[in-house]
DNA sequence: GCTAAATGTTGAT
DNA sequence: TCAACCTTTAGCT
């Protein structure tokens, strides 16, 4: 379940499990016989997130471009591997871990002219350490697109997905409909920081969690699932801070959430 | 057991 | 604007 701190703990995770090994590659589906092919039997030399995009480099030359989507996912674990089953996209085994990678909607080899296409289009990432938040301010401030919206563009800020856009607007008492230009620059400064953190303790975690202690129901220990966040699918459940019924519309095709109240126009 | 929805993007209409 | 991709889970019955 992948926003951009799902992607560089992948990166993290699969570099520790391979990186500098060789390993075999193989899949159980036609569509990826010919990627595996080139994959198989090469050293992982690096690895690289840029938002929710995730690169392997292969050897000298090969890059391996996977992006999740909305459902893909990519497990990593210890040597046995599973029995290999349905529709395995891609399967790795090195000397002590095995990696599989199901449901993406992208998993292709690609050459580094092409990777840095990706890199040149995706806006600044949050979780990467040569991430300009100037870039994305020069878009937000210019444009009278709706923030929730310009949130959701990659070539914007990337790796914000529906979760993050939500709570990053609710924590900072932005209006998700307010036009890009008419956001504030302390207030760009502020989220952008916030993100950096929010994003790193996810990668951290593993997980999407927005929520100060003293906003949680249960105020010591790790939140739960229900406690983790102040607006996203709390739709009609009083605002943690206010109480007012959390709101609810599509906006960029997916479920925005915010309180009219501590968000207003 | 079945259905709908989900932390996403692309490409056709 | 919508279907497709193809997986998991929550919420029904």
């Amino acid at each position: 379940m992948p926003e951009g701190h799902t992607i560089h703990r992948l990166a993290r995770d699969l570099g520790a499990a391979f990186q500098g090994e060789q390993v075999a590659a193989s899949t159980l589906m036609d569509r990826f016989a010919d990627g595996a092919r080139l994959l198989d039997g090469q050293v992982v030399e690096r690895l690289d997130a840029h938002g929710k995009h995730l690169f392997v480099r292969f050897g000298p030359e090969a890059w391996l471009h996977v992006h999740l989507g909305l459902y893909g996912k990519f497990t990593v674990g210890r040597l046995p591997a599973p029995e290999a089953k349905g529709a395995l996209r891609l399967r790795l085994v090195g000397r002590e871990h095995w990696a599989d990678l199901r449901g993406p909607t992208a998993c292709e080899v690609v050459t580094p002219a092409e990777k840095a296409r990706f890199h040149a289009r995706l806006g600044p990432d949050p979780l990467r350490k040569d991430a300009d938040p100037d870039r994305a301010w020069d878009r937000i401030s210019r444009s009278r697109v709706a923030v929730g919206a310009l949130l959701m563009q990659q070539e914007v800020v990337a790796g914000i997905g529906n979760v993050y856009r939500a709570e990053i607007l609710y924590r900072h008492g932005i209006e998700p409909h307010r036009e890009g230009r008419g956001v504030h620059r302390e207030e760009w400064d502020a989220s952008w920081d916030d993100l950096r953190t929010l994003m790193r303790a996810g990668v951290r975690a593993g997980r999407i969690v927005t929520t100060r202690p003293e906003h949680r129901s249960r105020r010591s220990g790790r939140a739960t699932r229900e406690d983790s966040f102040y607006v996203y699918r709390r739709t009609g459940l009083p605002c943690r801070l206010c109480g007012t019924p959390v709101l609810t519309e599509v906006m960029a095709a997916r479920n925005l959430y915010w309180c009219p109240v501590c968000q207003p126009r």
